[in-house]
Formats: C-alpha cells, structure tokens, sequence
DNA sequence: GTTTAGCACTCTCTGAGCATGAGTGCTAAG
DNA sequence: CTTAGCACTCATGCTCAGAGAGTGCTAAAC
C-alpha cells in the first residue's frame, strides 16, 4: 500500500462522495492531480480491488469503495476538517435558552446534528435508571393526582403524574417528600426501585403511603418516553441511493425502532465511532454508514448521539460535528 | 343522477379504492353485481364523466374519481361503517393509564389513530393560551431554578423550567405560588400574561418577585413544544401512489411543517370534517386527502385531530375511527 | 522496471419499432 | 333502452441495435 495509491483511494472515495456514480481512471486522471496517466490508474484501481478496497458493479462500471475501502478512508487517510466560524457559533449558541428540561436538550441536539449534517439524527438520553436520586416533590393537583419531581443527578428533571388513592394534604405531602429524599438521596434509581419493593428491608413498614406511591411509578413508568429524539429523516430522500420507496422505509423504519436507539447505546466506548455498511450486521441500514458519539452529563453518566447517512457519508464531518456538538451538550450539562 | 348512476360511481370508487387502477367498464360488471352489461356502463360511465364525477388517465384507459366525484361519494353514497369489537375495546382501553400528562394523551392518540387507519395521523393539542389557570405551584430545583407546575382548565399540567436571579427558600415559593393563585384563578392564560406586564395594573408593583418569575415564562415559553404530535409518517410508504420519493418528500415534509398544523387548527367546525385532494389549495398535498375532527377538553377548549392518506382513502373506516376516537378522548379528558 | 498508448472487449443505457391488450366510443340490432 | 360487435386509441412490455463508458491486456516508450 504505496502512497501513489492511498492517492488513488483518497480522490476516487473523495469523487464517490461527491457524486455517488462509480469512478472511472479518466474521470481520476482529469479531475485530480495525480500526475500519471489513466492505464497507470487503472493498474492501481486493478490493485486496490485486489486488496478488497474497491468494488465493480460491473464489468465496464468505474470502481465503487467496498466497507473496507471506507473503512482505510476513515482510519488511515482522511484529515480531519475544521468547521467554519458560523457553524461553531452555531453550536455554541445552541444551548442558550432558559429551560432546562432534558427533552429540551435532546430535542434541540438532534435537529442541530442534523441541520448541520444534512443527514438524519438520533439522540438518546441517559438513561434514568442509572442516576442517582437527588430530591424529590410532590406537588398536589387536586383530587386524587399527585406531580412527582424528581431530581436526578443527571442535573435534569423528570416529572411523572400519580394517581393516589387518597387525597393528601399539601403539608402532608411536603413531609413525605422530605422524608423519602432524607432517606434515599444519592441511591440510583433502579436500586431505589428494588429498596421500596423489597419487603424485607424496613421502608416498607416505615412509609405505607410512600409505597404506595412508588409502586404506581415503578408499574407506571415506560422508561422510553421522551429519551429520544429524531431529527432529520427526511434527509435521508435527497440522496440518490434511496430512490426507492423500499430502502427508504427500511432505513427510516429502522430510526424508528427500538433497534436503532440499542445501537446508539451499545457503543460505550466515548468518543466518535464509525460504523460502516455490513460492519453493524442489521439488515436495514446495510447500506447505510452511521457516526455516534456519547456526551456526559456531570459525572460519568452518558447519553448517547447518532447519524445515519449513505455509505458515502462526508465521515469527516460528520465526525467533527458530531464532536463538537457533543463536547459542547457535556459542557452545557456539566453544571 | 339517477340510481344506477349513483351504483356505477359508488362501485368504481370502491374498487378505485381498493385497487388504485383505474376501472374499466368490463371489471365492473364483472365484480359488481350491477345486472347490466359493459356497454351499458359504459355510458353511464360517459355521462359520469360529463357531470364531472369522473376522469380518463388517457383515452384508453378505464375511470379514476375525480375530486368532485369523492366528494359526491363522501356526502351522498358512503354509507358509515361500524367499526369491529377488536377496534372498539381497544379505543376504550388506549387510555387506561396512570399518567396524565397532556402530551402524552396526544402522543398516545396519534399512535392509535395512525395503527388503526394505516394513514399518518396528527394530533393538536388544545392551545394553553386559552385555557384557564386553575392553580399554580413552583417546586425548587435548588440553585437557581424553579420548577413553575401550571394547572389549566384544560384538566392538564404544564410544567415549566424556569431560571430566578435569586435562591427561593420553599417557604417563600409557597406563599408566592399561593398569591398568585388566589389572585389570578381562572384567569385565561394569554389574559394572565397581558395582567402582569400591564404595568397599568397594581400587580407588578405588589409582587415584584412574580413579576420577574411570569416574565421569564412569557420570554421563554415556545408555543408548539409538546402541542403535536405525529404518528405513522411510514404508513404512506405502502401506498402506491407514493412510489415516487418527491411525492414523500412533499407529503411527510408538509407533515412537518406548521403547516399542518394550522390546517388542521383551521377546521373549528366541530365534529368530523373531510378535505379532498385540491380541496384544501396547498400544493403539497395536492394528491392527498385529509380527514380531520375535534375534541374538548372539559369545557369548550378543542383540540384537533387530523389523518392524512391518499385521495382514494378509506373514507367511511377513517371517518368512524376518527370519531370514536375523538369521543373517547373528548370522554376520558373531561373528568 | 515502470509508464503509457492502443485496442479489443464487455456491459449498461437509450431509443426505436412492434406486438399486445385493456378499454373506449360508436353503430346498429335486439 | 340495452347490448353485441367492431374499429380505434394508447400505455406497456419486449426485442434489438447503436452509443458510450470503462476495463484489461499487450506492446512500445521512457
């Protein structure tokens, strides 16, 4: 693997980006400066197909890059690109409004990563299961309805409706809450569940009410309501590859599919991934390339962020949007 | 327009309908039982076509309906269809739930209507702005921010991030939050914000505190976050006629858009309306027909409720789904 | 030994020509 | 008024040939 073809590689993935129609050695020859004549390029092209970078769709077609072609782009030959001054502004104003809620944020991030990328977006939460709780209210809404708040360390705030079967007055309800968050504070919330259920543990004996209470929310709570958010999908049709009406609903069936937020989430390491074509074995988005990155709120707790586009997605930007937006959501969440 | 005339169109829609092909003379007299032959059809089909109710793709092809025809159809022929037990148990059921937060009626609506119909469906929240305070309440979230839980007459609760200039003890939010409860129950939202920023009125001189806490709601509060809701855009993949990725494009992109939504706000006419094709004048949706109903919410407060297929959609299905959906959720958001 | 010009070859794409078939409108007979 | 018969129209699908893009190979040039 000279340099003379890592050129080639580099221009022809740079020209299939570009104009999604297979790369002859002319069209190469003319369009980049490679110094050396078409029959060179054709011996080098020969070559990387050899190597398995490249692909023919058919026997008088240009080349195609082949995932592992992608792949050596990725890893090996791409430069990073700098993002423009109105795009780093962009992101960094984002965030400046004065809610707070974490739907909001998620909300927000994925319509940004999106308008930037031009490809569609998803956004996960972290998970509330695994924060810490921090406090919690109830607020009283008359009748049989009680709002629980609950603070998490995530620095965000969930809210969640009850139905209790008595009325509570609102003093009562204050000493509750302060009850419950003095004896409960810094427990993650799934252990929160498992310490108020479980019957050999004192809790139970000591708030019947409060049981009460948490077992509607542990019955009530459908854990994925407003983790995730979709932006984008419909940029998915202004790329030729999804001309068809058929591979549009797959991919676009697939963003909406519990799938593609266990993707999102199964890549813990941090940091900018790639995931390319058939690398992610699903069936849906095998032609399909997706970028992910993760964020942290405060502590280690992580969300998750994800891109979805061709397989001859412009990764280099892709990656540095992806990295700016999510070290800007961790800063911006860090408080 | 006689009898059979009336029999002709209503069997060429109906197999308009079922089969998006345009119908000739010969497949109706062989499918329907009509008792009289293609020739005879034919003619009925011509004179159709003079009242308008009809249209030839070109010469030699069978009948579509035009507009004009649905409409006919629609208002005059369609005989309501009753929905089955499956269909009307699981309207019942799909708000059974603890929760009670209003997006999640809207979401949980537009879900049912979208499974239920096949179309993409689209829900409207009732705007707060016209709906009553009932009552008001901030929760502390420590630091500088205060969570401000908004009881309207709308039976929902509205809950707010919002960030102080000061540390509120809780004792202080209470009576604050109290205050302005007494002062300002059953003042209409959008009446709410005119009161505190008049300066005019003795309010902002007697709580300053409020003033500055209503203030940064009235700034910040983004109309449409939670208010909408769309369930099933892919439901328009399995029609043929959206075989054409422009045409998607358009249509779930029109979906997206305010657009919608103010179309669908716009129907204020209660109960079951029908929009077909050109009807509605937006280029968008020229192909499309919309069925669109309304809901209360306690009192008088509507929300809408909007499905959106293709011109020859199952209007009587969707219509009886759309209706019995409204009337539950109209039932369920009355307590 | 590497590069390149030349050339035959392969394969897709496009458009023309043609047959097919569905469906019509018209006419005349029932 | 209905219907059988028939000529006519037009989209669709098929084949076939030509064009064009691109390749691989060979042999000459550097």
């Amino acid at each position: 693997m000279d340099a003379r073809k890592r050129q080639v590689l580099e221009a022809l993935i740079d020209d299939y980006i570009a104009t999604a129609e297979p790369v002859g050695s002319r069209t190469l020859a003319k369009k980049y400066r490679l110094g050396v004549s078409p029959a060179t390029i054709r011996n080098e092209m020969a070559d990387l197909e050899d190597l398995g970078f490249l692909e023919q769709p058919h026997t008088s077609a240009g080349r195609v890059p082949s995932d592992k072609g992608y792949r050596y782009y990725v890893d090996e030959i791409m430069r990073p690109v700098v993002l423009d001054l109105a795009e780093r502004q962009r992101i960094r104003q984002a965030y400046q409004a004065r809610v707070r809620e974490l739907h909001w944020f998620i909300h927000q991030t994925a319509r940004l990563v999106s308008e930037l990328t031009l490809y569609p977006s998803l956004v996960v939460a972290p998970p509330v299961e695994q924060a810490a709780l921090i406090d919690l209210s109830f607020v009283s809404l008359g009748q049989d309805t009680v709002l629980m708040v609950l603070k998490t360390s995530t620095g965000m705030v969930e809210n969640q409706t009850l139905l209790v079967p008595e009325e509570f007055d609102s003093d009562k309800l204050r000493s509750l809450a302060e009850d419950f968050t003095q004896e409960f504070r810094g427990v993650a919330i799934h252990e929160l569940k498992n310490r108020i259920l479980d019957p050999l543990q004192g809790d139970v004996k000591r708030y019947p009410e409060l049981w009460q209470l948490a077992l509607k929310w542990v019955t009530g709570h459908d854990g994925d309501e407003d983790k995730v958010s979709l932006a984008g999908p419909l940029n998915i049709l202004n790329y030729p590859e999804f001309r068809d009406v058929e591979k549009v609903r797959r991919v676009l069936g697939f963003l909406e599919k519990e799938t593609a937020v266990e993707l999102a989430s199964r890549h813990y390491a941090e940091g900018v991934q790639v995931v390319i074509g058939a690398e992610s074995s699903l069936d849906d988005i095998q032609d399909c390339s997706l970028v992910t990155a993760t964020y942290r709120v405060g502590g280690n707790v992580v969300g998750h962020l994800m891109v979805l586009g061709p397989r001859r997605m412009h990764y280099n930007r892709v990656m540095s949007i992806v990295e700016a937006v999510s070290d800007e959501l961790s800063r911006v969440l860090h408080g």
